[in-house]
RNA sequence: GUGGGAGUAGCUCAGCUGGUAGAGCGUCGGUCUGUGGCACCGAAUGUCGCGGGUUCAAUCCCCGUCUCCCACCCCA
């Protein structure tokens, strides 16, 4: 019988070659940028507490209410339900101490189900010896089940949290501020898969944490951003940016609430989803893509009016500084950000050939979000970009890499140039050089057939001729010139 | 989660109101046992996405299901 054929979970794909030499070109520009405006990299695990997302991004949002992929990751070390030998109230005990001790989640559903385990453990104790015990036992394992036992941990939806966690943890405001980190990963959301979007996807992201209360920093990071798409080569790239004030009844809460009555009056102009977000996130309906919309959201008040002076003069500063950079921005006062913890300077850079999914990066101001996570009182910025649609945009731009060739491939014959073979391409690839050996003796014509199929540039071409003389011989595959050589010139040969 | 489109060889696809599968490219081998890219010859690989139904007969028609693509929602 055939065994089962099995195949990419969904949503989830394998980067192939010659494709992957794309992403660690990307990669590598990033590390290299990055590196050059001064950031180091950070890498947060993938697996967290769902409550460290729950806080920062919001537990009401789509990404943590219906999209993370969340588990128990069961505690080790308690007695086993089913093991009678050890009495069963001893691991009830186990189970409130482990409880009292934060080990097991304090939850409703958990305190429930002790309520039904301590009950079933009475009938057994009271029905012990008698023919229903083995009943009472049954009950009593099924109770012990339905308790969760351990934390419930996610994979990362995104990394700001994670890296303001890990500031936190590893004390981070002890070393000079501002503290300036980098990151690119695997995250995942259990999303409907689409064009440039998968539920295991990939963000190279920065955040900029601690520090004073200056503009440069948000100019800095997205003139950084710039350079970095610049570098990569991608075209079409377009930055917006905006200001959502600070929470606060001077601020970005009255605008909402200003914003909340007007959109009131023309409710029944509006579609289904947006008078829903009326009452949940005023601020996203300005972010309606719906046609028949339009007109009614251009007559909607702006936030630009409703600023406080401190965000209206930070706004004003960072645009300065922006001007200063060279960096060039589009304002659009409908820009907001769906994650609960950004404020002031929101931003996304959209780019060509995505489909409907065009935002490559987005980020924004976050001031509030390390103290939420119980860290001191401190700013932070950052922004993440989708690779997966960066790597599309430039391949739709025509920059797919060619397959990756080799420099010298090394048609032997014989025993004794096989010996001559794996020096040489010992001393080859020691010099640096991408050198293929054939596994098995071939004829040279299938030989250098191989070596210019694998899109070799040189063949190097060892018989009992040149392992008798010493002299080696090379050939160009281009343009079909060859030469002989002994060892030592070989190299040098090559290297120039 | 909702709506639309599509699944045939490794890839791109063909397959006529239903008669149990083909092409090109690629792979491998040969012509060609010390010289590749060309040419010619040959070979391998398909439960026609999966399950059920209609039929003498289904890649084709019907139903279900899975996956992919596109859009909505949301976001990178």
């Amino acid at each position: 019988m055939k065994p089962r054929k099995f195949q990419a979970i969904r949503g989830t794909r394998d980067l192939l070659p010659p494709e992957t030499a794309l992403w660690n070109r990307v990669e590598q520009t990033a590390h290299e940028v990055f590196r050059a405006f001064g950031f180091d990299e950070i890498r947060v695990s993938i697996l967290q507490m769902t409550d460290l997302f729950a806080r920062s991004i919001g537990a009401e949002t789509d990404v943590v209410a219906k999209e993370m992929y969340t588990f128990v990751d069961p505690l080790q070390g308690l007695p086993d339900p089913a093991d009678f030998a050890v009495s069963p109230d001893r691991y009830v005990e186990a189970v409130e101490e482990a409880m009292k001790a934060g080990e097991i989640q304090v939850t409703d559903s958990n305190l429930r189900a002790l309520v039904r385990l301590k009950s079933q453990l009475e009938i057994f104790q009271v029905r012990a010896g008698t023919q229903s015990a083995e009943e009472a036992q049954l009950k009593f394992r099924v109770a012990a089940s339905q308790i969760q036992f351990g934390d419930s941990i996610s994979l990362g939806p995104e990394a700001t949290a994670s890296v303001c966690r890990a500031y936190i943890e590893h004390n981070m405001q002890q070393l000079p501020q501002p503290v300036k980190l980098y990151y690119l990963g695997p995250m995942f959301r259990r999303e409907r898969p689409q064009k440039g979007r998968y539920r295991q996807f990939y963000q190279i992201g920065a955040e900029i944490l601690g520090g004073p209360d200056a503009p440069a920093i948000d100019a800095e990071l997205i003139e950084m951003l710039m350079t970095f798409f610049h570098k990569c080569g991608l075209i079409g790239t377009e930055l917006t940016i905006n200001s959502i004030g600070h929470a606060a009844d001077n601020c970005r809460r009255g605008y909402v609430r200003k914003l909340r009555e007007e959109l009131l009056k023309v409710k029944d102009k509006l579609g289904a989803d947006s008078q829903r977000r009326i009452e949940t996130n005023p601020l996203r309906v300005l972010d309606s893509k719906l046609e028949h919309e339009q007109p009614v959201i251009l007559t909607l008040p702006h936030i630009a009016d409703h600023l406080c002076d401190d965000c209206k003069a930070h706004y004003a500063a960072v645009k300065r500084d922006l001007d200063l950079r060279g960096v060039a921005y589009r304002e659009n006062w409908r820009l907001v950000r769906g994650l609960d913890y950004y404020m002031r300077t929101t931003f996304e850079i959209t780019a060509k050939g995505l489909g409907s999914q065009n935002a490559v990066c987005g980020g924004g101001r976050y001031d509030g979000l390390v103290e939420l996570l119980g860290g001191p009182p401190t700013k932070g910025i950052g922004f993440a970009i989708g690779e997966d649609r960066l790597i599309l945009s430039l391949e739709e731009s025509g920059k797919a890499p060619a397959a990756q060739g080799r420099d010298v491939f090394i048609a032997w014959m014989g025993q004794n140039a096989y010996a001559t073979a794996i020096r040489a391409a010992k001393a080859l690839r020691s010099a640096g050089f991408r050198v293929e050996v054939p596994a098995t003796e071939l004829k040279f014509g299938k030989a250098l057939e191989r070596a210019s199929k694998l899109g070799s540039r040189f063949a190097l071409i060892l018989g009992d001729d040149e392992v008798q003389s010493g002299e080696w011989t090379l050939k160009n595959l281009a343009n079909a010139e060859q030469q002989k050589l002994t060892e030592q010139a070989l190299l040098e040969y090559l290297r120039r």
